[in-house]
DNA sequence: CTTGACTCTGTACTATGGTACAGACCTTAT
DNA sequence: ATAAGGTCTGTACCATAGTACAGAGTCAAG
């Protein structure tokens, strides 16, 4: 037998609130899940994994249309596997993007640690000038 | 003589709403700008820089309020070199963190574009499992 | 077999990040 | 010098992403 959760059950071990977790049902984000005789929602162990990776995905910028279809990307059975091509390539695209900008700001915030003694004013500090200029001019 | 742009010039170049401009003063990500007699935002170059900073930090997924962190570390003249250094640090671990998920979707990504031949339907894909797993369990 | 915790639906409310006026005042090209 | 368009402050409104009830039904430990 497959072990199965209740809503509070799967809110505490994916760390996200009751009602999120409707609220994402509601959304499309989650499937709706199989339910008991008396209506409460059953869900099954993947459900954790499918919350985390929403939350990583907010983290990180994606609202939650785009992670929607980030996660059409392996349920949709209507669309051919070139159209899911097409997408996963274009999400890759915008994934790559992020990736450089905050190895900019990676970069330019190393430089300001790195140049700074830990005293004095920021005044005197060389550090201020690392996140200017050319850094975010593409 | 300094070029200096109006709101409407600056929200032009930078490409956001002038609206958003004023909001951003209130909010503290702007510094409040010299006026013209009229009681005319007058903006130096630098200013664009600082809005496009502003707009790639939201694209990473930043919120306004750590936008203003960010750039606080250059801006703050009361504040030690060695304070900066370890808002610096804290921002870098922040940073890496992102840097490291987004790696692992744009993973996850590229086996799923990579295994896809672009024909069939989606059921056929051996691709769809990619996005699931451990690959988000930390 | 009851009592406290859990879940249900539905609706209302919140916070964040803007956006859109209104009504008045500048600026500039003709 | 006048009209079109830009800018001012202030307030109201909006979308997104939740969060919080209310009122009713359900479950499970004693």
């Amino acid at each position: 037998m497959t072990t199965t959760f209740s809503i509070g059950q799967l809110a505490k071990r994916a760390l996200v609130n009751i009602e999120t977790i409707r609220y994402y049902e509601r959304r499309g984000l989650l499937p709706e899940p199989s339910r008991r005789a008396s209506g409460y929602r059953q869900y099954l162990p993947d459900a954790v994994a499918r919350l985390e990776f929403i939350r990583h995905g907010k983290e990180l910028g994606f609202t939650l249309t785009e992670i929607a279809e980030l996660l059409a990307l392996r349920v949709d059975p209507d669309t051919s596997c070139a159209d899911v091509k097409v997408r996963a390539d274009a999400k890759i695209m915008d994934v790559h993007e992020k990736i450089r900008s905050l190895l900019r700001i990676e970069k330019a915030l190393t430089t300001l640690a790195a140049q700074c003694h830990g005293q004095g004013p920021t005044g005197d500090c060389p550090i201020l000038d690392a996140l200017n200029g050319e850094s975010f001019d593409r």
